[in-house]
DNA sequence: TAATTATGTCACTAATCGGTAACAATTTTT
DNA sequence: AAAAATTGTTACCGATTAGTGACATAATTA
């Protein structure tokens, strides 16, 4: 007969896991994805980092296994699903994309760990970071293009590359003002105003399309 | 009297720095701003690391020496006056901005230097990275805008946001391609297809404005 | 030529990295 | 209660890190 998985109120796996897994979400969130080592996150998690080991193979399986449990792409696809409902309530679906877009700078700005994540993405090569492109792709640009394309079917405007460039432009200018805190191209990144000026563009170059 | 400098065929101090500070270029190309450790520069620079700590006093000192020397707004920079030449023979300065862009793009495609310092500076909050940052807010965004501002004074096109929102954007797909080699909103990154579309949508935004 | 100074290398330290063996303590099974 | 299995910690290993002292040798001065 199998053995009762132990569970104790001292010695708990599954606790455990859990602190380790917690535990990379904080190192992310606080000091980057360079900082994932054994020693840090056991650090982090209060735990002897051989159990890293014991029950995940090793850091990078760990880190895996805390990467793919979250969906960075909930905070453009949930105001997606909102922004879906009032929908038809407007004049045109017009307004959908500026919403869209500025809905995601605001959460992006105040998510330390997606951002993390997108600098991790467009910096170093490797196969967790290529999931995680991937289905940020699949996800994001399946959904919203869904709704797009038609509108745009027939006529010369490439909304795709259009959004591409806008949603890039919008990545990096919240990490280039959470690093530098300076100024982008005359554009004071701290201030109200910046916002007020990013999105009367973006709403401008949308309507324009 | 003042000492001569030596200058002796096999010990020869300028030469030797000239090869630290070459091996710090080196290993941002080859490896990325996160190699720079004592060990690294001085292994490729074939020499022992404690004539970084004699010459430069320390490895941060010689790598701010090198990125100091560098203009990494050079690319930008030349077009800007290569295209302010033509500028007057055209009809109008209406394709100013997107062979601004255009050349940009293509620059810093083939370019490693300078995307991996774009890299470091949306990466790290240091002092060298924010005296770049300037360096390159002042000399690009002082030149360029004293030629287009005119266009749009009195208009209600800001046109210095959408410059920063397209500009970024070029930063972020050039990056994005560069690592992870797959599609961004549609995009395919590797293919000259790309290109085509992406020059299409700017060539199409800045003619709106 | 002999003495002095600068240039360069090697070997060493202390700290930190990933990874493991040995051991202690708790939980479950018998 | 005793045996067996699991959970957890400590101490260690080899490799690599930043930084330094001792030493050899080339280049300059006297």
């Amino acid at each position: 007969m199998a053995r009762k998985i132990p569970k104790g109120e001292f010695r708990n796996k599954e606790r455990t896991k859990l602190k380790l897994i917690n535990a990379v979400g904080e190192v992310i969130r606080t000091q980057g994805y360079t900082k994932l080592g054994v020693n840090n996150i056991a650090k982090t998690a209060g735990v002897s980092k051989k159990l890293i080991y014991r029950y995940f193979g090793s850091a990078d399986d760990l880190v895996a296994t805390y990467v793919r449990s979250r969906d960075y792409w909930t905070a453009f696809s949930s105001h997606l699903s909102k922004e879906l409902a009032e929908q038809h309530q407007h004049d045109h679906g017009k307004d959908f994309l500026t919403n869209v877009f500025k809905n995601l700078f605001e959460d992006m700005s105040e998510d330390s760990e997606t951002q993390k994540i997108i600098l991790w993405e467009i910096s170093e090569k490797s196969k967790l970071m290529s999931e995680i492109s991937e289905d940020r792709e699949k996800f994001g640009g399946g959904e919203i293009f869904a709704i797009t394309d038609p509108f745009f079917a027939g006529t010369d405007v490439d909304i795709r590359a259009i959004c591409g460039l806008l949603l890039g432009g919008t990545y990096y200018l919240v990490l280039y003002s959470n690093t530098t805190g300076g100024s982008f191209c005359g554009i004071e990144i701290d201030t109200e105003n910046r916002k007020t000026r990013l999105f009367n563009r973006l709403d401008k170059i949308i309507k324009w399309a």
